[in-house]
DNA sequence: GGCAATACTGTACCGGCGGTACAGTTATTA
DNA sequence: TAATAACTGTACCGCCGGTACAGTATTGCC
């Protein structure tokens, strides 16, 4: 028997506890803090979680879940768009690209890396929720990739779970960027980058068309 | 009139913190956790150091040092050992990623993504060197990449400032996947991936050689 | 060897934070 | 309208990070 307004808070809770997490660090960021953004009580924010260590979990949990929403969606419109594999892929590229230059600002950061870097705060439960989350990523772009070499044939050998891992690391690579430059582009020119490898992978060193 | 005693506690004090800092990050690293560490009491801690945020700032000093030097090693090797500015920031490449490889563990983790991720707690000072850091890394693989078109025009236009960003990222995004998956390997593929689209930009989609 | 300067040790203290407890109040739903 | 969910408000505690400083040991130099 739950309500509306309680899943409300409870969202509001997590919205602004990860804004600021991602700013200050999981450790560095108190109770108090969140209160003041979310406007509840500590009383109220026991109510919702045990305590800091389950608001994480709550975290990485609805991470997750948004980030993998967002990825199937590129992939889906990027099917939409168009029939072969390859130019599904790097059109997702694109559509990735154009996503985080149309943030108002520099990306707020991934909480992923975020809890990497205090790690060994985080409970077992946490470490494996933010493992998953890397090997939902690779699966997802892997599984992109497998329908391209299906059709098109790279010039090489090449493993595509690497190239999977790749994308993921020219993200968080380049959000670090993005925030130490305090420019949104930085993170957007290295996903170009990536897709441009794919491009010459795949397609050869064709003409610089397709984008 | 300084004694090496005091230079060599400090220094222990400075690796010891990192080490901690990169696993718990910088906030809930407590001073006694260094403390416990170094062999040291919290009056000799604050003798070297005026506070946890003056520690900051001699840590990322210290980093940019170490860093450039790592980097600025590999590439001078990597110039003894071949003539042509391709080959060498190729072989520069596989020095790096051998050194990535022969670490004994996981890769402890870059200090810069670490207050990067917890950037409202360091002062501006940190944040300058930080962003310092950054951009050193990219002049020095820019650097190279310039010496590489001077005598192998790439088969496409191309921004050297993205190439070498795109080394930065790939490694800072290598670090953190290599982390979640508790495989310093991941980072190193990363790498050689990254020399794969390096390799295919310049030389062109030859046979697969000169590793 | 002795004296400065350096490099600490030991102790005491404070405020803040995470967490608890709980009694009372308002909102929501059956 | 009764029961339950969803809080508010307050008071409290123990711990710990951070600070300060007076005293002690170690080192370098003449």
């Amino acid at each position: 028997m739950k309500t509306q307004r309680g899943e409300d808070r409870r969202e509001k809770i997590l919205q602004v506890s990860e804004a600021i997490i991602l700013q200050k660090g999981f450790s560095a960021t108190s109770i108090d803090d969140i209160l003041d953004g979310a406007h509840i009580t500590k009383g109220g924010f026991f109510y919702h979680f045990a305590g800091k260590g389950e608001l994480a979990r709550a975290l990485v949990e609805r991470y997750l879940e948004e980030d993998a929403k967002l990825f199937d969606g590129l992939a889906a419109r990027a099917a939409e768009l168009t029939e072969d594999p390859l130019q599904q892929y790097l059109l997702f590229l694109n559509l990735l690209a154009e996503t985080m230059e149309n943030l108002e600002d520099v990306h707020p950061g991934c909480l992923v890396a975020s809890f990497t870097y205090e790690s060994q705060q985080m409970d077992d439960t946490v470490k494996a929720l933010i493992a998953e989350s890397m090997l939902r990523w690779r699966q997802s772009f892997r599984d992109q990739l497998e329908r391209v070499t299906a059709h098109h044939p790279a010039g090489e050998e090449i493993s595509l779970d690497e190239l999977a891992d790749m994308l993921s690391a020219v993200i968080e690579g380049g959000i670090i960027l993005s925030r130490v430059f305090r420019d949104k582009m930085a993170l957007v020119r290295l996903i170009r980058q990536y897709r441009n490898y794919i491009r010459l992978l795949f397609a050869g060193a064709g003409p610089w068309d397709a984008r």
